[in-house]
DNA sequence: CTGTTAGCGCCTTCAT
DNA sequence: ATGAAGGCGCTAACAG
């Protein structure tokens, strides 16, 4: 049984003194190719244990049934899940997946990149990088025949293909639940304040709380760089104020845990004297004693499933590469426990 | 810039009105050729913006400088640490690292591990599914010169490379602090009885308890089948016990997040009346209000790191594949902040 | 130093 | 219904 070199389609046809061509036919039940012969073959094929060589059909299909995935970070809970699901599409169509985290790093999400090329993957799914600011590799990609999906964090450029989260409806629901349990002094601890990330949420606060009728307090709206320090600062800075918010919106769930950890610290009773809804990016809410109301769920896996299947129809119909597609997934108040 | 088909050796070749071979040697820096030679040859490559084709040097060495990845899932966190780490040391060689995932789905495992086998990967890291029992493909991937190295979770077999945790360290440890916190009421509340990794918690258990002279009570260990309802039940039975243990062991994190939060239902107060030690896979303790006294660490990180390593260095020598290689990492208490 | 030749394993016209 | 021939892009053995 252990064979060196694996059985190739020539040894088939020696063995059987007939041409390779044929045996090639045969395996791939030609229709002009008798029907003894066929059998024949397999027979002797499964004999050999013959197993096509991919490396020499990809080489000559110019085709590898892979995809490749680039995303900041493997281990973090949100694009795990959204690995999970993108996996899940691509063995569905018998295609594997190539996997790359950048850290956030530019140079290395680059190189990853270059090697996907080099791999000749037949298409990529990139979330990129907080500190990418060169978008060349999509030209380079695209021309040379691999179609580009963006998910998640996604450049700001028209004529990309992309899914996204809009981070609108779960604001507004936020906030709507809030105002619906009485509060009116409702705070926003954003994100880095030029992330786009920040931006939209920003701005989908205040429309919330003008549809609330809510007047819009400046001092309401702290940042942080995302740190614990970070995160500590911008909640003590609220806490601080003469009129101490009642309901805090958190940039998303580690900064909640970290600013929900302070406020217990300094007497404040959760959910009580005051109260929480974060982005939701880490899912561990139902085990914890006091979780936030509820969490604005972007649905990761959901975002991640969508870009594999646009992926998929880029790669299958090359026509559809001509006119970008774009998706948007709303995000979900969700309340917890 | 957009050419259809990217530029190949013969095209350089051609402008320069020189050999194919002759470019071929010059684009990689080859002695024996004129250094005017090479750098005209670069040039002109750099303006067809010539890359090689991988596929094409893939065939030709019979070498895809890629490896496969099976794991029971990609997004529970233990697993995402042992992919990021094998991502950074495949990188680090320039290799790329294809994802599956089982679902611990037998059949979904085999279709994967097909799958790696004819996309020719030059080696194979595998933690197996729960209900994995047929070790065929090892033989199948061997005999076609793809090196195999299990981790974490296991084959319980011989001649197999392979990376496990030593779950003893840990537990030993875990015990020793729970008896010099004055506790001889140690209880343990185990995972299936059958899994592998349950009965070395149990021996491990069991010498703990004999190496600090505590006799064994066999109420004082449960079984969950690992579903939130078995862990309940586990511990409901602990709690009834007339000798209500006040040190609990628990099989892993998740089982120790629902076990303590039904303590806490039952108007125990965490830390005070009943601790909780458990293996960790789940990351999160730092964040809740009343964590487990320790951690039993198991390094997914390490371990994943660790396998990787071995894996290309039997990529590397094929003569190292004749005797197994077998890592054993020591698992170690972590105490909770 | 450089060119010629041959072939990796498979597929695909084009003949027969 | 089957064979023969050629080529995908690159490399390497063998000549000069």
């Amino acid at each position: 049984m252990k064979e060196g070199k694996p059985a190739t389609i020539k040894e088939i046809a020696k063995r059987l003194k007939i041409s390779p061509s044929t045996v090639s036919r045969a395996l791939k039940d030609h229709p002009s190719i008798g029907l003894v012969t066929t059998m024949r073959v397999k027979k002797v094929a499964a004999e050999l244990n013959y197993e096509p060589n991919q490396t020499a059909i990809f080489f000559k299909q110019r085709k590898t049934f892979t995809i490749g995935v680039v995303l900041p970070s493997l281990s973090e809970p949100f694009f795990s899940a959204a690995i999970s699901e993108i996996e899940n599409v691509a063995n569905d169509r018998n295609y594997t997946v190539i996997m790359g985290q950048s850290l956030d790093d530019p140079g290395r999400e680059l190189r990853i990149l270059q090697t996907l090329k080099t791999h000749r993957v037949d298409g990529v799914l990139i979330s990129i990088g907080k500190n990418t600011q060169e978008y060349g590799f999509i030209e380079q990609l695209e021309s040379a025949g691999i179609p580009v999906v963006f998910f998640d964090c996604v450049p700001d450029l028209d004529g990309i293909n992309k899914v996204v989260s809009d981070l609108e409806p779960g604001m507004l629901e936020a906030i709507d639940i809030f105002v619906s349990c009485g509060h009116h002094a409702i705070s926003l601890i954003n994100g880095p304040e030029m992330l786009p990330a920040s931006i939209e949420r920003k701005r989908s606060y205040i429309k919330g709380l003008n549809k609330c009728r809510i007047p819009l307090q400046d001092e309401y709206i702290v940042s942080t760089d995302l740190t614990t320090e970070g995160n500590d600062a911008a909640i003590l800075k609220l806490l601080a104020l003469p009129d101490r918010p009642s309901a805090v919106i958190s940039f998303n769930d580690y900064v909640a845990l970290d600013v929900m950890k302070t406020a217990r610290q300094k007497g404040l009773s959760l959910n009580q004297d005051i109260h929480f809804i974060s982005y939701a990016n880490y899912p561990l809410w139902k085990y914890v004693e006091n979780p936030p109301m509820a969490s604005i769920e972007q649905f990761p896996g959901d975002q991640g499933k969508r870009a594999a299947e646009i992926l998929f129809e880029l790669i299958d119909d090359p026509q559809k590469r001509k006119e970008p597609i774009q998706a948007v997934l709303k995000s979900q108040l969700i309340a917890q426990g």
